[in-house]
DNA sequence: CTGGTCCCCGTTTTT
DNA sequence: CGGGGACCAG
C-alpha cells in the first residue's frame, strides 16, 4: 500500500487526516488543494472504515470531477474509487433520474440549457401577450432563475415582485413552468432546485441517501450558491461529515446567485465546524505571490490569508502599454515568441482575458503569424447551430414531450413546415393539453387543424421521427444519428444553406458524430439519454486540451482552478477589468478584484500585463485608463519600474510618459486628452487630416476643441473621441 | 413559405 | 464590426 501521507505538509496533513464532523479548509491559490481533496477521500478508503459508495464528492467543472476520480483511482486503484463525484448540476441529474419519481420527475426527463430556456421564456411570454419590446425575454428569464435558485415558487413569486415589470416576470414564470413540465423537461436550475425538494427533510430519499453517503465532500465552495448549500446539508444531514474546500478570495460566480456567505458564515450553517488554512503555495514565484496578496488585500469582505512560498522570488511581473487591442495582439505575439526563445514551449503560455469578445483580435494576430493556438471556451461546440439541431432531433427522440426540439427541427432541413403551421400546432397542443409531439401521435390530430397538403408534410416529418423512436432500442447512438443525418439529407442541405460557411459546419457535424462514437466506445454501448445527459452537462472548458503544443486562450472564469508556466493578461483596462458593469455595486468591484487575483495566481513563473490606451467597443474607438488594480501592485514588483500608474488618469490629465519605447503608438499616439491641447497647436486628425486648435474649453469627458482645417473648416470636437494627435 | 433586406440591438463572466 | 430578429416582396 502507497503512503498517500508522504508528501503532505503539516497544514495538509492535518486536513487529509481530520477527524469526523464538518471541516472547512480555506484553502489559497495553489496550496494544493485538490491534492488535500483526492488523499481524503482515498484516505478515508485505505483506513476502511468508508466503502467507495459512501462517499459524494461535489465539484464545479466536470473537468475537475474527471480530474479528482482519476486522482484518487490512482491512489486507491479504480475499482475502489468512488463513483459520486460530479458537478452539483451532474449529480441532481443522477438524483432525480433514479428516485425523482417521488415528486413527479420522469425518468426520461430532458434538460433544458440556457438557450433552450430562452425560447420556453420567449414562449410564454407570447401566450401571456406580454410585448418582447418592453420586457426582455433575457431578462425575464434571469429573473426566473433567481427566484428559483431562491427556493421561491411561481405562486410566491408575485408577492415578491418588486414593480409591475416583475409582476408581469412573475406571470410569465408560472406559464414558464407549465411549459417545462409539459415538455417533461428540468432547465438547470431545476436540476439543483428539484434535487432539494427530493431530499427535503423527512422523505424517504433524504432518508437513503443522507445514510448512504456518509461522507461528504466540496470542491469550490466559494463558488456554490443558497440551493446547493441546503443540497449538501440534507445530503450530511445524518452523518454531519461536510469536508469543504475554498477559496473566499477566489469566489467569481456571485453573478450566477453563488453566496460567498457559504464560506464566511460556515461555522454557522454545520455548529461545531472546525476551521484550517493552508496558506503555503506551490506554485507561483515570490513576486507573483506579493503582487497578488497586495491586491487582494483591498478587498473587505474576506476571511484574510495569505499566501507564501519557500521558491525563489523569481521574475517581475512586466507591464506593457499599448495603443490599441490590435497592437495589443501584436505584443501577444512578441511575448510569444520571447518565451519560446527563453525554451518555454507554445504550451506554456496561456492568454486570459475578461470577456470573449477580446478573443477575435488576438486570434487573428496568432494566425497571421502562424502561431498555433487553442481557445478554450468561448463559443462552445455544443452551442453551434448545426450541432444544436443534430441534437434536438436526439432529443425528441429521447422525449417525444419535448417542445423546444419539436421546435427546432420541424423545418430544418426546410419541409416547408413553417411559422403558421408551428404556430398552428401550439396552438393544437394548448388546446388539448399537451405538448406538440403528443398531440402529433394522436390520429387525425394533425390532420384537423392544418391544410391537407400541410398535415401530409407534418405528418410524414412526426413519421418518420417515430421511426427513429422504435428504432432507438437496438440502434447505437452513433448509428442512429448517421441515419438521422443521411435520412434528413442534412449535410446536403448545410452545404446549400450558406456555402461559406459549410465547410465549418460539416466540420463540426463530423465532431458531433466522432463524439457520439467516442461516448459508444467508453460506454459500451451506453443508450441515448446518457449520450444527451453527456452533452447537455458537459462544458467545453472540461474539453481542455492536454495538447502541450499550443498557446492557449480563455477568459479569466474558464482558468479558474488552472495553472500555466508564463499568463499573459490582456486588457487590464478600467471598464474591462473590473468591467463597467460590475461597477454598479461594490460587491461588483470586489470580485472583479478576485478574477484579477485569479489570473494572476494561475501563473506558475512570469505574469505579463497589457494595457491598451484605446480599445474598439461596439465598434466605437473609446480610450481607456489603466486598470485600477495595476496599481495595486507594488511598483517594486513591476518591470519596467518608472511606469507611475497613480490613479486612473482622467480624461484631460496627461496621459503618463512612458519608458517603453513604443512601436507604432509613436506614430498613432492620441493626443494627449487635452492637456498639450492649446490654441495654436497644430494636431492631426484621423478623416479630417491636420488643422490647427483655435480654442480649448471644458474639462474632463467634456473637453471640447475647435479646429480649423484648411479643407474642412472649422470644427467643434469632443476631445475624447476626436483622437486627435499632435503633429509637428 | 421562403429569401432577402434592413435595422437595431447590445457586448461579462457559465454549469 | 457582428449576429439576430423584424419586416417585406415574391
Amino acid at each position: 500500500m502507497i503512503d498517500i501521507l508522504a508528501d503532505l505538509n503539516p497544514a495538509q496533513r492535518e486536513a487529509v487526516e481530520a477527524a469526523d464532523g464538518p471541516l472547512l479548509v480555506v484553502a489559497g491559490a495553489g496550496s494544493g488543494k485538490t491534492r488535500v481533496l483526492t488523499t481524503r477521500v482515498a484516505w478515508l478508503l485505505q483506513r476502511g472504515e468508508v466503502a467507495p459508495h459512501e462517499v459524494l464528492a461535489f465539484t464545479f467543472t466536470n473537468r475537475a470531477a474527471r480530474e479528482m476520480r482519476e486522482r484518487v483511482a490512482g491512489l486507491v486503484g479504480a475499482p475502489a474509487a468512488p463513483r459520486w463525484i460530479g458537478t452539483f448540476h451532474a449529480t441532481g441529474a443522477r438524483l432525480l433520474r433514479r428516485d425523482g419519481a417521488a415528486i413527479g420527475v420522469a425518468s426520461d426527463f430532458t434538460i433544458y440549457d440556457t438557450d433552450d430556456s430562452l425560447r420556453v421564456v420567449k414562449r410564454a411570454l407570447e401566450r401571456c401577450q406580454f410585448d418582447v419590446q418592453t420586457l426582455q425575454p433575457s431578462a425575464a428569464r434571469v429573473l426566473i432563475s433567481r427566484w428559483k435558485n431562491e427556493g421561491i415558487a411561481p405562486t410566491e413569486a408575485a408577492g415578491r415582485a418588486a414593480d409591475p415589470r416583475e409582476r408581469r416576470v412573475a406571470e410569465v414564470f408560472a406559464v414558464y413552468e407549465e411549459e417545462l413540465r409539459r415538455g417533461n423537461a428540468l432547465d438547470f436550475d431545476d436540476l439543483i432546485l428539484r434535487a432539494v425538494q427530493l431530499l427535503a427533510p423527512g422523505t424517504a430519499a433524504q432518508q437513503k441517501y443522507a445514510r448512504r453517503f456518509r461522507h461528504v465532500l466540496v470542491d469550490e465552495f466559494q463558488d456554490t450558491n443558497r440551493l446547493q448549500m441546503v443540497l449538501v446539508k440534507s445530503l450530511a444531514q445524518y452523518h454531519d461529515n461536510v469536508f469543504a474546500v475554498g477559496d473566499d478570495d477566489q469566489s467569481i460566480y456571485g453573478w450566477r446567485g453563488a453566496c460567498i456567505e457559504n464560506m464566511l458564515e460556515f461555522e454557522a450553517a454545520f455548529p461545531g465546524a472546525r476551521l484550517l488554512r493552508l496558506e503555503q503555495n506551490y506554485r507561483s514565484t515570490g513576486n507573483i505571490l506579493d503582487a497578488a496578496n497586495a491586491v487582494i488585500a483591498h478587498n473587505r469582505r474576506r476571511r484574510g490569508k495569505t499566501l507564501w512560498t519557500a521558491g525563489a522570488a523569481g521574475d517581475c511581473l512586466t507591464l506593457g502599454r499599448v495603443f490599441d487591442e490590435e497592437d495589443e495582439a501584436s505584443r501577444v505575439v512578441e511575448l510569444v515568441r520571447e518565451e519560446l526563445a527563453a525554451g518555454l514551449a507554445r504550451g506554456d503560455v496561456t492568454v486570459l482575458y475578461r470577456t470573449n469578445a477580446q478573443s477575435r483580435a488576438l486570434e487573428d494576430a496568432l494566425r497571421r503569424a502562424t502561431l498555433p493556438y487553442q481557445i478554450v471556451g468561448g463559443t462552445q461546440f455544443y452551442e453551434r447551430r448545426e450541432v444544436r439541431d443534430l441534437l434536438a432531433y436526439l432529443k425528441l427522440i429521447a422525449n417525444p414531450r419535448d417542445g423546444v426540439a419539436a421546435a427546432r427541427v420541424l423545418n430544418v432541413p426546410r419541409r416547408r413546415l413553417g411559422e403558421t403551421t408551428a404556430e398552428r400546432l401550439r396552438e393544437l397542443a394548448d388546446r388539448e393539453g399537451l405538448s406538440v409531439g403528443e398531440a402529433a401521435a394522436r390520429p387525425g390530430l394533425l390532420e384537423s387543424a392544418l391544410p391537407p397538403a400541410t398535415a401530409r408534410r407534418a405528418r410524414d416529418f412526426f413519421d418518420q421521427v417515430a421511426a427513429w423512436r422504435a428504432a432507438q432500442a437496438d440502434t447505437p447512438v452513433p448509428a442512429l444519428l448517421e441515419r438521422i443525418i443521411a435520412e434528413t439529407g442534412y449535410r446536403d442541405w448545410l452545404a446549400a444553406d450558406d456555402p461559406t460557411t459549410a465547410q465549418a459546419r460539416l466540420e463540426n457535424v463530423d465532431e458531433l458524430v466522432a463524439a457520439a462514437h467516442a461516448f459508444d466506445e467508453a460506454s459500451q454501448g451506453g443508450r441515448l439519454g446518457g449520450f444527451l445527459e453527456q452533452t447537455a452537462l458537459v462544458a467545453d472548458a472540461d474539453a481542455l486540451d492536454d495538447d502541450q503544443g499550443v498557446v492557449r486562450l480563455m477568459t479569466i472564469h474558464t482558468a479558474k482552478g488552472l495553472e500555466f508556466p508564463v499568463v499573459v493578461l490582456a486588457g487590464c483596462e478600467e471598464g474591462l477589468l473590473p468591467h463597467l458593469n460590475a461597477l454598479a455595486d461594490d460587491g461588483g468591484l470586489e470580485e472583479e478584484r478576485r478574477l484579477f487575483y485569479v489570473a494572476l495566481t494561475r501563473a506558475r513563473r512570469r505574469v505579463h500585463l497589457l494595457c491598451a490606451r484605446a480599445r474598439r467597443r461596439a465598434g466605437q474607438r473609446e480610450l481607456a485608463d489603466p486598470s485600477r488594480f495595476l496599481a495595486e501592485i507594488p511598483a517594486a514588483l513591476l518591470e519596467p519600474r518608472d511606469e507611475a500608474l497613480g490613479a486612473p488618469s482622467v480624461a484631460g490629465q496627461a496621459w503618463p510618459t512612458w519608458r517603453e519605447e513604443p512601436r507604432r503608438i509613436r506614430e498613432t499616439q492620441l493626443a494627449p486628452a487635452g492637456a498639450a491641447l492649446q490654441p495654436g497647436q497644430l494636431v492631426v486628425h484621423p478623416t479630417l487630416g491636420r488643422g490647427v486648435v483655435a480654442r480649448v474649453e471644458g474639462e474632463g469627458d467634456d473637453l471640447m476643441v475647435t479646429v480649423d482645417f484648411p479643407e474642412h473648416g472649422r470644427k467643434h470636437l469632443l476631445a475624447r473621441y476626436a483622437h486627435l494627435r499632435p503633429s509637428r
